[in-house]
DNA sequence: TCATGTGAACCGGTTCACAGCC
DNA sequence: GGCTGTGAACCGGTTCACATGA
């Protein structure tokens, strides 16, 4: 399969959102225009993200509602040896496992560390919080690929280096720093405070929307 | 001032972050190699954002740090009358009330939201928590310019629209439904679990990292 | 000599436009 | 006729490369 682009694949978690509501009320098939619709895309966007992932659709009839929820199931989903862990439960560590938990539950997490002793040992979601010193012994067993990280600015660095080192591929990290970390390990930086900062420029600037659905 | 694209406001954050760095430890010049290998950008970047704010350094002396934070602070901080406000007040609504309160002062929140009668009239950060159905009420005399909406998906429309109605210019959205809105006011949405799907897609891939600082 | 400022080239993602097919 | 699939054009952001100046 050729290369995909990080905006496809953004967009693709949204297309499946929509496929499952029509899928749900009973449509088995689509045209481009009315993904694009949904999704606030154009129809060539969608044609185009569709070829990409090597999804084909019929002239006459559209794409199959269901075949196209399973492809992008096939290149989203995580496999069955592909885990999440989380370091740090505070408020934010929390939302994010209830909201996997509640909402997600095919995205499993194997493990979550904190270093609060407060903490430690409550059940969030359905992972019981784990001492951050053990995070190497309990890695050991079946390392996670991918580590959601939402501790304070000043341990996220320390506790990314110990992840990677640990064997963790992919870091979703909401520490306002950059982590800097081995090019084989990939990153993805949510920064909530700029995210803030730049609503508010545009705003301010004079109110021009970004693409809706 | 030409129109500032979003990939350079979403970097001024990030030299800001940096540059009040080196004004700490008294440096009060920079190159743009410097300030670029700090945020992990190539030099011509540098200076083809600083050329975008209009900021000019000498060729012998580099770019003056406090004049340039000053600068990027007249770009990205909010003006006296801008405020923020924020709807739903559940584990995320809290993290992103305390960390602004904490990191952020100079961000201020004018009001908090939330339905829960348990939560209505906690305070978190330094905002005490009102009843959602009051929001038009308390909005009308001095309007928030940006809300941040961490409400379940099922009401976050519905809460949008009385935002937008109420006035506000921009929405920092983290429920996972894209929000309809005016082409008037901005939006930017902050999907957790499609991050943490596409970290995990591109951990799987083969682990390339994206830029770091 | 070395860094800035900037036109020009480049690149990857998006959109256009149309050939091919049901 | 209307839709898909796709080469080609387009566009905006990034990088190159060099003229200019201390």
């Amino acid at each position: 399969m050729t290369r995909i682009p990080a905006a496809v694949i953004e967009r693709l978690t949204r297309y499946r959102r929509h496929l499952r509501i029509l899928a749900a009320s009973g449509q088995r098939r689509v045209f481009s225009h009315e993904l694009g619709q949904l999704i606030g895309a154009t129809s060539s966007q969608v044609r185009r993200d569709l070829m990409t992932i090597g999804f084909s659709g019929s002239p006459a009839r559209g794409y199959d509602v269901d075949n196209l929820i399973e492809d992008i199931g096939a290149i989203l989903d995580p496999g069955p040896d592909e885990s999440f862990t989380q370091v740090g439960v505070g408020h934010l560590g929390r939302a994010i496992l209830e909201y996997f938990h509640r909402r997600r539950p095919d995205m499993v997490f194997h493990s979550a560390f904190d270093s609060d002793p407060n903490v430690i040992g409550q059940v969030f979601g359905n992972c019981r919080v784990q001492d951050v010193a053990r995070l190497e012994q309990v890695l050991a067993d079946a390392t996670p690929m991918v580590a959601i990280l939402a501790v304070p600015r000043k341990h996220a660095q320390e506790v990314a280096d110990r992840l990677v080192q640990a064997g963790v591929r992919g870091i979703l990290n909401f520490a306002p720093l950059r982590l800097r970390t081995p090019d084989s390990v990939y990153v993805e930086h949510v920064d909530i405070a700029a995210s803030a900062e730049k609503v508010l420029f545009f705003a301010r600037q004079f109110g021009r929307s970004s693409e809706p659905s």
